[in-house]
DNA sequence: TCCGCTTGCCGAGGAGCACT
DNA sequence: AGTGCTCCTCGGCAAGCGGA
């Protein structure tokens, strides 16, 4: 057998083992392979293919998505985002701001088009085309089927390495529209991301094209930015035109030159200009001086702009109630077309908001779409008719809502059924469960009565199977349940800290238990301690608030750990932290409690003293007199009743 | 500036349902 | 068994607000 062929082997025999050890059939007739044997098999297609996509997918797990035959694909090197400006002033503050720093000799500037498409990265292995993947959340993507976009991809570029990643833009060009009347002009951004989901090409699949901006790979290096680009050309995919130049304010002349006229001119829809510091030496020195943001780095700008935007009249006020009870009031507006899309919904953010802004009922209002994206009402003009916005009640329990900060707020936290669907909501897409959205949750809600996460977690997968199928309208037997089901199953492999971020405590996710070293629902709970309430940090005060709120906020938290269980999966980066007991505890042994402390905390580990260094005492009855109560109290180490836990 | 939280429109496709 | 309609969900493009 050939090398190709023994690749392409080594692939199925790989995605039907992670398919088979992933799907909950009882299909014994096929044999399973050991952990062994499947490790076997990779490293034999590392040898001969050492980039596969096989290889590089995003865990066992998230391999293939037995829907849609997506696979994930990692982005070693993040697809970031760029930072923006609308004004001349901003774009002269961010440059002046980088000259400033005075580590800064070279002052040339690149200007480029930032088309306005589907971000792609194409991955080249040794000049033969391997795969093509979406942007996704810019670390994670998907990859792509060319065989919808045959045409677009070359096969070959001549450019060696063993990993050369092409990043760039699928778009469809605006000819396509121009054969048509104005008023039938389609959204082609839009149109594009829909035709590289299809399953079957279909005519307008043949135009999508591929243009590149960026070349990352192992073994080469470039000085300037301009390298890059000219470098890309060779690849025969359509090249970027670039301008060049020292001065901003040149930047700025060219921007308004665009606005004028090159947009029209140029094939390809865009939504700017794209600014970058032409030496990647400088490029290197700001991100060293300026770091880079979880979204972009600084060494490059977007200038935008200004949005386009219509009147139209607001017939309506949708309240939306959050997660968290908070009250969200939505313009509905007669639908008016926008660029090329129709809108009739804008978000007004708050009370406050539409009370600062003075916006009524039955207003006239210009609505923009901020970077051609989010509606966005800018203008408003009363009309005889405007009434002003009032809300009273909970739109979904009917409860009287109270002001609280710009927000008003619907308190019934624990029974509002709007926050009860939300609270599942956020749960699941936290945790990249899919196929259960609003709607579905909504009747498992309300015909199911369920009205808390961990009641899910309690049922054994049968039992979930049959709720799911009864309430949300999806049989046992269809891929969408087995889709479900296992990644239902996967949210159950995770930290009890990544629980207590996902899970929706107000302005508390992950980073901040991070931040806040809260690992385990231990190191939560003695925020409950009421002297948080007047600490000067928030986010102390925020736990606080929610633990005394009302005592079944703890309980539905520590129910759902409990049955997620999630013992088994610890963060070994995770420094062990140190327990102490004190003073005698009910029909329990010291022994035993320690046992019962290690189990339940795996990252927790018991000393004999109390020094610096402890965590957190427990203490049992008639404790207070200890040494080690006494030192405690002396080093501000919490200190827990046992029983509490 | 970071973090959490909230918002909109579009096209593709899975799945249920009523009807032939 | 096939067809068309409808509901629902996903993932593509994102930004703005508020608090610290």
């Amino acid at each position: 057998m050939d090398t190709l062929n023994r690749i392409k082997e080594l692939e199925r025999l790989i995605i039907q083992a992670k398919k088979s050890y992933y799907s909950f059939t009882d299909d014994t007739d096929e044999q399973q392979l050991t952990d062994a044997e499947f490790d076997l098999l990779e490293e034999e297609l590392r040898q001969l293919d050492p980039n596969n996509v096989v290889l590089r997918q995003v865990g066992y797990e998230d391999t293939l998505n037995s829907i849609t035959n997506k696979i994930k694909v990692t982005h070693t090197i993040p697809m970031l985002s760029m930072d923006k400006v609308k004004k001349k002033e901003d774009l002269l503050s961010w440059f002046n701001n980088k000259i400033d720093s005075g580590l800064i000799t070279d002052y040339q500037l690149v200007v480029e088009p930032k088309v306005d498409g589907v971000s792609g990265d194409l991955l080249y292995s040794n000049t033969k085309f391997q795969y093509a993947a979406t942007r996704g959340n810019g670390r994670i993507g998907l990859k792509i089927d060319t065989n919808l976009i045959k045409n677009t991809i070359k096969s070959t570029i001549p450019i060696k390495g063993s990993e050369i990643h092409i990043r760039g833009e699928f778009y469809i060009p605006k000819s396509y529209n121009l054969k048509k009347e104005r008023d039938d002009y389609e959204p082609l951004r839009n149109l594009c991301a829909g035709a590289l989901k299809r399953k079957e090409p279909i005519e307008i699949n043949k135009y999508i094209e591929f243009i590149p901006y960026n070349i990352i790979g192992t073994d080469i290096t470039f000085d300037k930015e301009i390298e890059k680009l000219e470098l890309l050309r060779k690849t025969k995919y359509p090249d970027i035109q670039y301008f060049i130049t020292k001065d901003i304010t040149h930047v700025w002349e060219y921007f308004e030159e665009y606005e004028k006229s090159l947009r029209n001119k140029w094939s390809f829809e865009s939504d700017g200009l794209v600014v970058v510091f032409n030496s990647i030496n400088t490029q290197k020195i700001i991100v060293q001086e300026f770091g880079d943001t979880d979204h972009h780095h600084k060494y490059a700008i977007a200038i935008k702009p200004k949005s386009v935007g219509a009147w139209s009249t607001i017939r309506d006020v949708e309240f939306n109630v959050s997660r968290n009870g908070r009250i969200v009031p939505v313009a509905i507006m007669y639908p008016v077309q926008i660029g090329s899309v129709m809108v009739s919904r804008a978000t007004l953010n708050n009370m406050s908001f539409v009370k600062e802004n003075n916006i009524q009922l039955y207003d006239k209002v210009f609505c923009n779409r901020t970077n051609d994206v989010i509606p966005d009402i800018v203008k408003v003009i009363h009309t005889t008719k405007s009434k002003e916005v009032t809300i009273e009640k909970c739109p979904s329990c009917g409860t009287k809502l109270v002001e609280k900060g710009v927000d008003y707020i619907c308190p019934n936290h624990l029974n509002c059924p709007a926050q009860i669907v939300n609270k599942f909501l956020h749960w699941f897409t936290s945790n990249d469960i899919k196929h259960i959205g609003p709607s579905s949750i909504d009747k498992l809600i309300h015909g199911g009565n369920f009205s808390s996460l961990w009641q899910l977690y309690a049922m054994n997968q049968n039992d979930l199977m049959c709720v799911i199928e009864k309430y949300c309208n999806i049989s046992k037997d269809t891929d969408t349940m087995k889709e479900f089901i296992r990644l239902f199953e996967k949210s159950k492999d995770q930290t009890e800290q990544d629980i207590i971020g996902k899970y929706g405590i107000p302005t508390i996710g992950i980073k901040m238990l991070k931040k806040m070293n809260i690992y385990t629902l231990n190191d939560l709970i003695k925020y409950k301690d009421l002297s948080y309430m007047s600490s000067d940090v928030a986010v102390e005060k925020n736990i606080c608030i929610w633990l005394n709120q009302d005592p079944r906020n703890f309980d539905d938290l520590f129910s759902l750990i409990k049955y997620i269980d999630p013992k088994k999966k610890v963060d070994k980066n995770i420094k062990k932290k140190l327990f102490c007991i004190t003073g005698a505890l009910d029909n329990l042994s010291r022994n035993d409690a320690i046992k019962e402390i290690e189990n339940k905390y795996p990252n927790y580990e018991y000393s004999n003293t109390v020094t610096k260094d402890v965590s957190i005492l427990y203490i049992g009855n008639d404790a207070t007199n200890t040494s080690k109560y006494k030192t405690a109290v002396k080093y501000n180490i919490p200190i827990i009743e046992y029983k509490s836990i």
